[in-house]
DNA sequence: ATATAGTATGTAAACGCTTACATTTTTATT
DNA sequence: AATAAAAATGTAAGCGTTTACATACTATAT
């Protein structure tokens, strides 16, 4: 492995002069720069990175934990978290949580053990205490979904809440009146905001909620089709149903369509988050954008500002959910 | 920053002894260790990693390099590789190439850089010359998804001539006899092999390959639609289409049921991934599974092996798909 | 008690860079 | 031509570990 001084030897300048030109820090003649320039060249010469972190005290990589390193959710994430860095030349360490406290501890500590530059962390599962604690250490992080007021400022979330209301809003307005409701964990911030939305927009179109009327699922297929059948078994009847996701969406409809239901003759639905699969599904499901893409974006850029100091960069820390109305909806 | 000297005098022992109990190496007594943890504990006691790298001339992290971080096939993918490489305590760097040849090597460079310990790449673009070459290097790498002879145990890889013999002579077993294939670029060496296994089938049941039923899409949704509406316009009849993936699979079946055509009613379809959504697809899609899990999973073990010296692994280069039957052929 | 292996600990030299500071060279000003 | 200021380059001290190697202990056998 050829090392900054034989460069330096061969080039015949200093150590630091070539760190000059390799960083393209400092001023050095043109001459000088054609000089060392070559001879790394000649000798195919790498800065060792271990080295340039360890004297710069810099790792020039930035640290992530999301749930999970598949699905259309969090794969959307990760891929522009990664995009807006690497452009950047930061280096992205990844870990997966599982949505597991221990896990997501875990993870944390390992990122920490890394020599992270910054941290982008995606956790449901530990507390807001513990983050708190987290963020008075001296590595910068970034909260990705999820709001914590002593944090404000560097989380990046999506209003849930919203989120709710206007999926619920955009059925009521095709004139239904009987909404059943597909919720996610309670426990998880997400599912109780975007409930919250729900039952805000019921309100503000005078009709009360119906408890019976709602399924605590898991955010999966499968409790999307235990919803369904629930509410079948339930028996009161409803025009419309909102769910907390896209997945459980599709298990309610698949169900539907196995006892003969067909959407959205007998019934309109919109999902959550906007999934790539969702127009795969017939009909094609409505559903909440959640600008995954973007907050993404945001994440990374926050890091480079709070961390690389680049400086000319606005940080958006909360973001609108965009409806997007597809087959599975229509007047009542 | 607490440093491993200030460790060393609380608890009144050498640099060399805190090192070799914080990385259980050498004998220590059970006291001096105990006196080691304490102070360690006491001073909340990180090793810098990126000294520790630089002296240990090992970074322990592995650069991983796919065409996507997102989607359904490449997610599964980089949790499984992740999954094992994390529970080893190896780092995990990701890259995305998007199929692009410049981005492949830009990646591959940037990984190169980044003082990883092995390389995992799952790379289309770049040609076999190029990574032969790279093999050269002082660096392992593994090839996901990927057969260069040259390189032939360093290769996970799928038999992509078996999987798409499978899934045509499962149509064939069924009484189709008239089929259409709808394959992804050619150039693509999975492509080019999955359409030499169709061939190889048609062959094997003494029928002949039509090039007019077969369509080159791109391995996204829309081209399963034009594939759709080529097919039909061309007005070959056939009773089942091959797909060499589920996206355009999925494609098909819409076009289809725009047309008013029913699967598995009027024509038998099986695709190829057996990837997460195809089950939320109406019929249920057939498909050949990839087994892509283990493959990650296989990937990460190889570099364990190769670079970490884990002795008691056996490797598997090449893994056999399996042909998942769903509602969406039926026997003719 | 003494020699002999072990075993446990310590010493100090890398590892390959960055960077504050010192020195030299160049350029501009008078 | 002399001087000051600015620019280019060099020097060398870290950065915080690991790890040969040296040394100091223990325990066992004599």
């Amino acid at each position: 492995m050829t090392t900054i001084y034989e460069v330096s030897k061969l080039a015949g300048v200093s150590l630091a002069t070539v760190s000059r030109v390799t960083n393209n820090s400092g001023n050095v003649t043109p001459k000088t720069r054609e000089k060392v320039l070559s001879a790394v060249a000649k000798l195919n010469y790498r800065p060792n990175s271990m080295a340039q972190s360890l004297a710069s005290k810099r790792s020039n990589s930035v640290g992530i934990l999301i749930p999970e390193l598949h699905g259309p959710f969090f794969g959307i994430m990760l891929s522009n978290v990664e995009a807006v860095l690497r452009e950047a030349g930061k280096r992205v360490i990844i870990t997966a949580g599982h949505s597991d406290e221990t896990k997501e501890r875990d993870c944390i500590e390992f990122l920490l053990n890394s020599s992270c530059d910054a941290l982008i962390l995606h956790v449901y599962s530990v507390s807001d205490d513990y983050l708190i604690k987290l963020n008075q250490g001296s590595i910068p992080i970034i909260l990705l979904n999820r709001f914590i007021p002593e944090m404000a400022d560097q989380c990046i979330s999506l209003d849930n809440g919203h989120g709710g209301y206007i999926a619920t809003k955009a059925l009521l307005e095709l004139g239904h009146t009987e909404l059943a409701y597909v919720s996610g964990p309670r426990w998880k911030m997400d599912s109780f905001k975007r409930l919250a939305g729900h039952k805000k927009a019921l309100a503000e179109f005078g009709l009360s909620y119906n408890e019976q009327l709602t399924f605590e699922g898991t955010f999966e297929e499968s409790s999307g089709k235990e919803a369904m059948k629930y509410l079948l078994q339930v028996g009161i009847p409803f025009t419309g149903v909102v769910c907390a996701n896209d997945e459980m969406a599709a298990g309610v409809m698949e169900t539907a369509r196995e006892q003969g239901l067909k959407v959205p003759e007998d019934f309109s639905i919109i999902g959550f988050d906007n999934v790539s699969f969702s127009r795969f599904l017939h009909p094609k499901l409505s559903s909440i954008d959640c600008r995954i893409d973007e907050m993404g974006q945001m994440a990374a850029r926050c890091v480079l500002k709070n961390m690389y100091g680049e400086t000319d960069i606005e940080v958006q820390n909360s973001f609108e959910p965009n409806l997007i109305l597809r087959e599975s909806v229509k007047r009542r």
